[in-house]
RNA sequence: AGAUGUAGGAUGUCGC
């Protein structure tokens, strides 16, 4: 069974749930521990409804059990959910109480994430960097470097934290700061970098990064396509999703960038080749953004009847 | 004699 666990959390971390949840099946036995990792692997992998299932279904629960489920809850944006699961907690430690302040962290409820962090009877590092980024990413940005500062350590998590706040609060000189006296970045210190200085049309400087990136991971050049075509540099988009095309499979959100550039710059053939190519090359299923770009393009070039006919045959409800 | 398994924090797009 203990070889068997590791394994799971293996797949898991790996997003290779099928796999975890086979070989699950075939252990000996359940524990609690082995469940737990079963638990987290369907959890982290988005799996929320299936990790309630199995979390419900579970005769013995401990601390990680409960901890694992409030988190899942509050990274699925469902703070409502992990709060009242977390006030249906027989014991709490401060992985508990952690995994509550990402709840509050993400509905921005930063009294109750302080009274929260205050009550804690021990804290470690994390704690404090879920404090730290409940108030740099809301906005809090003095009370995010007063955390900060009076922090016994800090990591790459929570200085990454820490630059998003300045970029919150238009800081850009602490953000390059920050970063240059940071000894040691992981591709999220990256893709915050890159993203904020998009979202603060310092094009430039995100395409810097780019450049300088150890390794372009797929959210990469999602990023830095979306920041070009956010800016309305359109022949940027093109330019990148070209050169995307010859070194990995675009995802959909990269494919959004692209169409938004389409009906911006009103190409029409580029727009519906990609839409059409979008599903038969690339496996991707056109969502609701998708469509939008493309009856925006269609209206945009006087294609009214076409722009209509894609509204009434999209699978979607129209807005 | 000793050694092995699980839970909490930061990042793109959409949505809220």
């Amino acid at each position: 069974v203990v070889p068997c666990t590791t394994m799971v959390t293996g797949y898991g971390e790996n997003g290779l749930v099928p796999e975890a949840e086979q070989l699950f099946q075939a252990m000996p036995f359940h524990d609690v521990v082995s469940s737990n990792a079963m638990l987290t692997a369907l959890c982290q992998n988005g799996l929320l409804d299936e990790g309630n299932e199995l979390f419900n279904a579970m005769e013995e629960k401990d601390l990680a059990t409960w901890s694992c489920m409030v988190a899942a809850f509050a990274n699925h944006g469902d703070s409502l959910h992990a709060k009242l699961l977390f006030d249906h907690m027989p014991v709490l430690n401060r992985f508990s109480c952690t995994a509550l302040l990402a709840a509050y962290s993400q509905s921005v409820e930063v009294e109750q994430a302080k009274v929260l962090f205050d009550s804690m009877p021990e804290k470690d590092i994390v704690s404090y960097s879920s404090l730290l980024a409940t108030y740099a990413h809301g906005g809090y940005i003095d009370e995010a470097e007063l955390v900060f500062s009076s922090m016994p350590e800090h990591d790459i998590v929570s200085t990454t934290a820490m630059i998003d706040g300045f970029f919150q609060a238009g800081r850009l000189d602490a953000v390059t700061h920050t970063f240059e006296m940071m000894p040691q970045k992981n591709s999220c210190t990256w893709i915050t970098m890159l993203s904020g200085f998009g979202n603060h049309g310092r094009l430039q400087a995100a395409q810097k990064l780019f450049d300088a990136l150890p390794e372009r991971e797929e959210v990469a050049w999602s990023a830095m396509l979306s920041s070009y075509a956010q800016n309305g540099s359109f022949q940027e988009v093109f330019r990148q999703f070209d050169e995307l095309k010859l070194v990995r499979l675009p995802d959909e959100s990269c494919f959004v960038s692209f169409l938004v550039a389409c009906s911006h710059t009103g190409v029409l053939s580029s727009g519906k080749n990609c839409f059409v190519s979008m599903s038969f090359d690339f496996q991707i299923t056109a969502t609701k953004q998708h469509y939008c770009c493309m009856v925006d393009l269609l209206a945009r070039v006087g294609r009214l009847e076409e722009a209509h006919d894609l509204l009434i045959n999209k699978p979607f409800v129209a807005e």
